[in-house]
DNA sequence: CTATTGGAAAATTTATAGATTGTTCAAACG
DNA sequence: CGTTTGAACAATCTATAAATTTTCCAATAG
């Protein structure tokens, strides 16, 4: 039984290693079976498709990402503070590991139009978070009350969104995108704080 | 002279029938020509190249909408209101536009490839609307006082881009992208609002 | 002299035949 | 019995030659 376990590991480290060398078009089944030293319609006894190696790598690799978010999420910063490190941090960490690599920027693509709800499934993931700052932000009072804070999260991921996917939303680069990523914050941040005036819309 | 603007226009006009009807990849500089009674050669006395046509179609076509903003932006309702109704127009304006015809899609994803600065000398222009907005809310009390009202705007502008250009940066049905838009909006007009705290970020 | 043309060059697109690849599954294997 | 294979099939990609299209410009017309 954990040999299963460790030859999905296997066939998904030695695909990590092709799709990130010679992009994720250009790497077949075959080659990845080859370096497993087995057949390729045996891959598919672990994987039912190689878009789903793809996204078995992507949430590997978003783990790491979510473990960061875990820990700003739970630091003792002021909650403000934390919501603007939050997307900071996966600004910097999103855009240097695709900018180090094309390869994982055609992973995302492919992923973005083959899967969209594998997307939509890690954004509500990060929403947790959020609503975690959200919260301590409220019960600190540097928030005003929120009538529904995990709404509120979506909205903010809503108006962020250009800087979560910085080089699928836009060609700016990454100190442009910091520069936009801080004032737009500065308002968000103002709109939620406890003097602000929610309008009537 | 007057012949020449009239020749422009008459390229323009056949060229927007091409475009809309069938598409801008499938019409021919030759058969814009033949629609004017002229060569394809001679359209470059007018136009630079066909990228330019599809250009100054987008220009007329934007200028009916900014006549909008121009009448939103000077209303007598309050700040708030207008800011909301000028964003609101033009999701539902721009959605609608696109959604009744492809083609018009096909000819801002060209655009927005080919000419990326030509989108950003719109979205210039449509800050001009959004400053009055905002020094009218200033002014009378409803937003709290801006350091720099234009960098504000753009702030403003990019927290909202999948609003401004719906089919491009989502998937997203008008009535979710309104909804959304409505709580990106609330969030903003709330940090935009006298009572609001700015971070120092 | 300017306006316009028609054809030629360069760039792009289309078509398609051939090869490759993702995926399935009956048969072989251990 | 559960695993694994390798051949088969459909889908997709590649290469490239032919055709089309954009663009330019020397020659022509007015």
């Amino acid at each position: 039984m954990s040999e299963k376990i460790d030859t999905r590991k296997q066939i998904l480290e030695a695909a990590r290693e092709r799709f990130l060398h010679y992009g994720y078009a250009k790497t077949t089944m075959s080659e990845i079976a080859r370096d497993c030293e087995m057949s390729a319609g045996n891959i598919y006894r672990f994987f039912a498709s190689k878009l789903d190696i793809a996204e078995a790598m992507a949430i590997e690799f978003n783990n790491e990402t979510f473990e960061h978010f875990r820990r700003i999420s739970q630091k003792a910063s002021a909650a403000p503070d934390r919501l603007y490190e939050f997307f900071s941090f996966a600004l910097d960490e999103t855009y240097k590991k695709i900018d180090s690599d094309a390869k994982i920027l055609e992973i995302a693509e492919i992923l973005r139009k083959e899967r969209p709800t594998f997307l939509n499934g890690q954004l509500a993931e990060e929403r947790v978070f959020i609503v975690k700052i959200l919260a301590d932000g409220v019960d600190s009072g540097a928030f005003r009350s929120l009538d529904a804070p995990y709404v509120t999260s979506e909205m903010i991921q809503s108006a962020l969104m250009k800087f979560r996917f910085p080089q699928s939303y836009s060609a700016l680069k990454l100190d442009k995108l910091q520069y936009e990523l801080k004032g737009v914050m500065e308002l968000i941040i103002a709109g939620l704080s406890s003097g602000a005036a929610v309008p009537e819309l």
